[in-house]
DNA sequence: TTCCAGGTACCCC
DNA sequence: GGGGTACATGGA
């Protein structure tokens, strides 16, 4: 596992870098994630219960990686080099109300801004679950608080235009966890589901699936993966059926060839304003 | 200052 | 189904 890479690859919004170390709550409990030699880390329990189990799952660590990216880079050659450069990256299994919350904000929105207005819900409006160098972190706030905020508490924590659409996912709350339990849901049928809520469009839902259900056989097409399509397949990939075609080939493992290809594709333009020699290893090729 | 962001709703054809 | 536009906001 690599921590940069899967704290940079757009799906987590609540760690925090502290003097090297990632600090990541996981429920109410706090750790200190600290890297080690390549492929390796050191978790720390910094505060709050330890629950082995949901760390276990939060990083996924029942899963074989390696095996994984070898089986995507023998079908499709051509991820090779998004691969080499994504390795280490892993889809955390996240909240499903956090995401639910983060991937609504996402929206038309620039990723240091959507983890400036969740760490403002939570410090308003949730508990604290502990301290680490003083700097405190807040889980998020249960469902009775989150049914109590309005359009205009979301206004002030810069929500914008979003803010009727995180009010009206809230009120769906109850009904999602009573109709989803938050792992081996049918994902289309959550996806369709999320869709209902007004202001969640198939990308949003797609995430929210991914990263708050664990879902793998989704494909969330952005503004960079539909870069990286259009990088690998060429005007094939504007045509429609094409993508659908697509994944289905990707299938169990969509969602990890998905954020391969976003990180590849964000990670290659900043290399591009990068001086050479600062620049990352695992170029693409073609 | 201007541009733009892990999109979506809404309108038109 | 495809194509266009408005949308709040603040970081770069």
């Amino acid at each position: 596992m690599d921590l940069a890479k899967t704290y940079d690859s757009g799906q987590v919004f609540s760690w925090k870098i502290v003097d090297g170390n990632y600090i990541a709550p996981i429920g109410t409990a706090l750790y200190e994630l600290r890297q080690m030699e390549e492929g390796l880390c050191e978790a720390k329990l910094i505060s709050g219960p330890s629950q082995e189990e949901d760390f276990i799952r939060y990083f996924d660590l029942r899963r074989d990686y390696g095996e994984i990216y070898n089986h995507i880079v023998g079908r499709h050659p051509e991820l090779t080099g998004a691969v080499h450069r994504g390795r280490g990256i892993r889809l955390l299994k996240q909240d499903s109300t956090e995401m639910l919350l983060t991937f609504i904000y996402s929206q038309n929105n620039h990723i240091p801004r959507i983890r400036k207005s969740m760490e403002g819900l939570k410090e308003l409006y949730g508990p604290e679950i502990g301290t680490y160098k003083g700097h405190r972190f807040y889980a998020l706030p249960g469902d009775e608080v989150l049914k109590g905020l309005t359009e205009e508490n979301f206004i002030a924590l810069g929500a914008g235009y979003r803010a009727p659409y995180l009010v009206s996912a809230i009120a769906n709350i109850g009904d999602l966890r009573a109709g989803y339990p938050d792992t081996d849901v049918d994902s289309a049928a959550l996806v369709a589901r999320l869709q209902e809520i007004h202001g969640i469009g198939p990308k949003v839902a797609a995430c929210i699936a991914l990263f708050g259900y664990g879902c793998w056989d989704v494909f969330p097409i952005d503004t960079w993966v539909r870069k990286a399509l259009k990088h690998y397949y060429g005007s094939e990939a504007e045509k429609s059926g094409f993508i659908k075609q697509k994944v289905g080939e990707f299938g169990p493992y969509s969602s990890l060839v998905q954020q391969l290809m976003f990180y590849h594709m964000r990670e290659g333009v900043k290399d591009e304003r990068r001086p050479k020699n600062q620049q990352s290893r695992g170029r693409a090729k073609g």
